[in-house]
DNA sequence: GTCTATAATATGATAGAC
DNA sequence: GTCTATCATATTATAGAC
């Protein structure tokens, strides 16, 4: 029996999500996936049956309970500001492979003026993650207005980071970034 | 006559750099390039023998031109450095039209694992800023290591925050990471 | 469920008329 | 210098065998 799954859903999901993050949506063809994956393009049109988009969908969505199961419980635990914030970034550190890998979130980015599936599961990712280090930044003693500062400039560290550390060739401006992050939230 | 040129090499490379700068480098197809311009792909070829790989690196070179002009002078004048980084916010505030607009730097970065000769310039660009961004911080009193590390932060907050302006379609996200800037590098 | 084969379209690029 | 026409290839997507 030759049609057995050759790859289960989440190595799939995997591979295509570092495909993702590698090349970008567009930079993504079919045949890359096809060759990230070991699956011939109409197997992964039978995984897929809408094609790219679904995969970068799907994509979002597995990431999306990654952060899930590995973050947001890290950042709402019962816990010290300090410590939670500090799993966080350690989380984090091994999640961009300390500035190695891109974020799927700014490689998925849709262009400008176009409005696509992923783009709202983009927002809404940043929106949870907004919410949930905010809420770390008020435990710490900050009010609502600081506490949200405080999480965006967090956001703007991590995404920032990854971006330069990218551009210049030195992953190190990730872990430098990294460091600054608790006394970003913690602050006073 | 009806030979002549259509548009001046200073608006082709605008029109050309816009598109790059809202769909990147693997979406600006020849046929969207060809559309923002209003020049066809053959006369595109014409201006640029070497198609698309020369469009951006030429539009990267042009950028780099109004960095000379708009962003270093601003950054080395006989100020103080106050009124130099005050400066330059206010030039970042202009250029990205107060986070409407991607950054080039990083809708032109190539793919991970690949070389490009964009990837070059785009390096070269971040690290000649460092510098500039850098001398102020030294001038604001930090030392060598410290200067180096709030010029970088800067770096970041820019990148990140165009980033994140766009993941959650708001762009007062740029504006607020810009009220940071001056207190990162003028620091204690 | 995966594969080979194929189709329709888009893309990067060139030739030659004006 | 720009255009229409064309080409080779890559890309997305489908049909049908196993």
């Amino acid at each position: 029996m030759p049609q057995v799954r050759k790859i289960g859903d989440d190595v799939l999901l995997e591979k295509l999500t570092q495909t993702f993050k590698d090349v970008g949506y567009e930079g993504a063809s079919l045949a890359a996936l096809s060759d990230a994956t070991g699956l011939k393009k109409s197997s992964l049109y039978h995984r897929f049956p809408e094609g790219k988009a679904q995969m970068a969908q799907e994509v979002m969505a597995q990431t999306a309970r990654v952060l899930d199961a590995e973050v947001f419980p890290q950042l709402a635990a019962d816990a010290s500001p300090a410590s939670r914030i500090g799993a966080f970034v350690a989380v984090m550190d091994g999640f961009y492979a300390g500035g190695r890998q891109s974020c799927l979130l700014n490689m998925l980015l849709p262009p400008r003026g176009e409005a696509t599936a992923c783009g709202e599961a983009i927002s809404t990712t940043f929106q949870r993650l907004l919410d949930a280090l905010s809420q770390v930044a008020r435990d710490a003693g900050a009010d609502e207005a600081q506490a949200r500062l405080r999480a965006e400039q967090v956001l703007v560290e991590l995404q920032g980071a990854l971006v330069v550390a990218r551009g210049m060739g030195d992953a190190a401006v990730f872990g430098r970034a990294l460091a600054r992050i608790p006394a970003i939230i913690l602050q006073g």
